[in-house]
DNA sequence: AGCCAGGCAGAGA
DNA sequence: TCTCTGCATGGC
């Protein structure tokens, strides 16, 4: 339907939650503004809205159409029901990590933001990925209608973009060493040396392998790709908070070599592994009181309280 | 003030 | 194959 301020959408669901979605460091555009959440999906500007009854509505500057487009990205048609019923059995720790997050989805991001922003994010604290991603949207990116004063706000920039600028105009940004990663990456994708839309129709080790050909993609990121823009949903990123929570979980906390950590999350956590992770990465975030979205829940001073 | 951050690449063993 | 180190910048 259309109002004079622009488009509406309501999608029809039960119990999806925005804040666990938009804020666990799968994207990193969103805000919350005024008992909303407002980004840039694709070329739309969007500000979603959480419902009583658990569904969204979503507001948008231009005809939405169908919204298919935004069902597809917030991943709005997995059967998060049946993905808990994926995950190991008896797994105390899990199941209290799912009901600390109910309602995260996980995401289906462009392939190409999704990958520039986690070359972005190598030891970087997620606050400040999100500054270095607005500063590169603010100069580089190109404007997409919204409402407001200003009327418009700004699309992540296309890897040709990127492709075209100079080291110093993206180290302007605040991404220091990243840059080179990010400028390279940026030009082999836009000379068409590797199709990111075909990943998600490769088997996954084959794509895997392709993104860690690229310039500043290691496991880790690849994982973050495969998992948050290509679907694979068995991709399980490893990071720093995984490491943390996954020994803190299962080895007593003590301080085991990430090769036997690898080892046991491939045998732990199955097919719906990636879901699993979001959990976990996203509850002990919240326990360590490092989401800005907990609001009330924060811990303490926010330091890590075992 | 000093440690750490959703890591990766290159060097040397 | 593994371990170690440098890398830019800024939050807490």
């Amino acid at each position: 339907m259309t109002r004079a301020a622009g488009w509406w959408l309501r999608l029809h669901g039960p119990e999806y939650n925005l804040a666990a979605t938009l804020d666990s460091g799968q994207a990193f555009r969103w805000k919350q503004m005024a008992g909303g959440w407002e980004g840039v999906v694709g070329r739309r500007w969007v500000r979603l809205e959480p419902r009583e009854d658990g569904g969204v509505d979503a507001r948008t500057a231009e005809d939405p159409g169908d919204g298919a487009w935004l069902r597809e990205y917030l991943g709005w048609e997995d059967d998060v029901e049946a993905i808990h019923r994926a995950f190991p059995t008896g797994d105390a720790c899990l199941r209290e990590a799912v009901a600390a997050c109910r309602g995260l989805h996980l995401l289906r991001q462009d392939p190409w933001e999704c990958l520039a922003s986690f070359i972005l994010s190598s030891t970087k604290q997620i606050v400040q990925i999100r500054r270095i991603v607005e500063e590169l949207c603010v100069r580089y990116g190109e404007e997409v209608r919204a409402p407001g004063a200003c009327g418009m706000v700004k699309a992540f920039p296309s890897a040709l973009r990127l492709a075209r600028l100079g080291e110093p105009e993206l180290r302007a940004c605040g991404m220091g060493f990243r840059a080179r990663y990010l400028g390279a990456t940026a030009r082999r994708v836009a000379s068409g040396a590797i199709d990111l839309a075909e990943l998600r129709r490769q088997p996954l080790a084959e794509a895997r392998r392709r993104l860690i050909e690229l310039p500043g993609v290691g496991p880790k990121i690849a994982d973050c790709v495969l998992l948050f823009s290509c679907g694979f949903r068995e991709a399980f990123p490893v990071d720093v908070w995984i490491l943390r929570v996954v020994r803190e979980l299962y080895f007593e906390g003590r301080e085991v070599r990430p090769r036997e950590v690898e080892a046991f999350i491939e045998s732990h956590f199955g097919p719906e592994g990636g879901y699993a992770q979001q959990y976990l990465f996203h509850w002990r975030r919240l326990r360590a009181g490092r989401v800005a979205s907990a609001g009330g829940i924060r811990a303490g001073s926010g330091r890590d309280g075992v």
